[in-house]
DNA sequence: TCGCAGAACTGAACGCTCGTCAAGTTTGAA
DNA sequence: TTCAAACTTGACGAGCGTTCAGTTCTGCGA
């Protein structure tokens, strides 16, 4: 009885607090694709959400915590789409292959992603973190089917995410053309350990 | 004589010049080195450098801007410092292989790197531009020596460049041991296209 | 139903920043 | 010595992220 008041009681500030983070959250997406995380005000965000000022720092602790935020949803969102269409694939090898050649093409085409890319450590890490799991997984897998080999599979996906992101960063900087797109997911499964035939 | 006189005026000037420009890179690299460059305020590196507060926008557009010229003259020492170890060695992939470990090397053991990793994509792309020649040169010849297997060397070098600067702000932040450089390095020589001998 | 404790919210105010600009100073050719 | 151009200065404006004292809300026990 008394644990079940407090989990409804639990339950009501829990909701409540996820309703305002996550208006919080929708704001900040929304502002920050448009403007990019730095030109995007706290304050601007905050009347987006329709909160005053200082509501933002009861759920995030600074604005770079909620750039954060903002950043490993969207990766995470991308990582359950990749792995929906990969999961009927049968060679891991291929599922690694989709997934980066997906984590390219939408950095790169998606609008909502352009501006973020220039603050590269804070994307790196968050798909890092947050396609990491699968990722790393397939890396493995690829491996004992000996299509892949790799040693460390954390450190190559951490290698691979900062890869595709200053890739992403030279393509819609217009330093690069886009079709490098196809030689970088080349030359990222060749970090895999393989040689050129993929 | 006209000509001369103004050679030697823009002489006198270009030396002035250079020599506040000097004194006002050499200031905000201390600060930046110290704090990192979020940190370091464009007051405090004037006041280092002896000069008034607006005097530093004579010579740099912005604080990115003099952020941008203290890195790629870090780079460029560095480019330098292992060309002159470099040109003794006959094998191109090894002058490439060794570079690309000094940078490493250089970016997780110099305190004076540490700072700047937290703006991964301006250090990225100032290694990028100040050693690309350099590493470019070396991708190009390994290939033609049958030792390497690059389609794209300015792609791969980015690549690099990116994915190390990645790496050392995974291990200046204790996120990764510092043995996995090793691993790193291999790594980057299989994104040259040979297999896992290196 | 009421009163209450504490969690959550508010928004004005704070402290600090970058970058500008009008006014002052130095320079060096004539 | 003169003078215009080049260079320097530092007070200043505009804006930012963040804080905090005061207010409102919420759910519970009486």
């Amino acid at each position: 009885m008394n644990s079940q008041a407090e989990l409804k009681t639990e339950g009501r500030v829990a909701r409540r607090q996820k309703r305002n983070r996550r208006s919080l959250i929708d704001a900040a997406r929304q502002i920050m694709s448009r403007k990019g995380i730095d030109a995007a005000t706290m304050l601007e965000i905050a009347e987006l959400a329709d909160v005053g000022a200082g509501t933002v720092y009861n759920y995030f602790k600074s604005k770079e915590d909620l750039a954060i935020a903002v950043l490993e949803e969207l990766m995470h969102e991308l990582a359950l789409q990749i792995e929906k269409v990969t999961d009927t694939f049968d060679d891991p090898a291929q599922v690694y292959a989709f997934g980066v050649r997906t984590v390219i093409d939408t950095a790169t085409h998606d609008m909502r992603w352009r501006q973020l890319l220039y603050r590269s450590e804070v994307i790196a890490n968050a798909i890092f973190q947050r396609m990491g799991p699968f990722a790393i997984r397939d890396l493995q897998n690829a491996t004992h089917a000996g299509r892949f080999r790799v040693e460390d599979p954390a450190l190559t996906w951490k290698m691979a995410c900062h890869a595709i992101v200053g890739v992403a960063l030279a393509v819609t900087t217009e330093e690069m053309p886009i079709d490098v797109v196809d030689e970088t997911v080349v030359t990222l499964l060749c970090m895999t350990g393989v040689g050129r035939a993929e």
